[in-house]
DNA sequence: GCCAACGTTGGC
DNA sequence: GCCAACGTTGGC
């Protein structure tokens, strides 16, 4: 089993949206990116479980845990030319995006400030792709011992 | 295959 | 709103 880290812009879609979801469960729909595809398509397995982070926003954190309960299917927003995501080279012959769904597992008792996490790039959390310098992957692997240091800062 | 231009991400 | 970092595009 793996773990993960999915960011979300709040005001497109949060963890209060999830929550209200039925079976608090979505599509994790949109990603267009190539590395984060690979991710999803190729290592996503179904009882992972990720970490939900708000990205651009008032306050950057990770905000609550998800479960992946269905494994990678296309991406059937990128064959929709009225959606914002709309990728004209991807057709359901050969999709080009693919999606999981997750489901809400907890919000965290507290939102883990980016900042917070920050504090530890050289110590407990060295290496973590989410403080890459620039690091823009909307989907990203989390290492065992960091789920656990972060779990254990909540 | 190189690389400049451009668009997007996302923290601040 | 600014801007650095990065990915993608397209001319050559």
């Amino acid at each position: 089993m793996n773990y993960w880290l999915i960011k979300s812009e709040p005001e497109t879609f949060s963890i209060e949206d999830l929550k209200a979801e039925p079976r608090r469960t979505t599509h994790w729909d949109g990603v267009r990116n190539y590395q984060a595809r690979n991710f999803i398509r190729d290592e996503m397995k179904r009882g992972d479980l990720a970490f939900f982070y708000h990205s651009n926003c008032e306050q950057p954190g990770i905000v609550g845990i998800v479960k992946v309960v269905k494994e990678a299917y296309p991406d059937h927003t990128a064959f929709d030319p009225t959606d914002a995501h709309y990728d004209a080279k991807s057709d359901p012959s050969s999709p080009r995006w693919y999606m999981v769904d997750v489901k809400l597992d907890r919000i965290l008792k507290r939102l883990i400030p980016l900042a917070e996490l920050k504090t530890h790039a050289d110590g407990a959390l060295r290496d973590f792709a989410l403080l890459r310098r620039g690091n823009r992957l909307s989907v990203m692997p989390v290492s065992e011992q960091h789920w656990r240091f972060i779990l254990g800062i909540e």
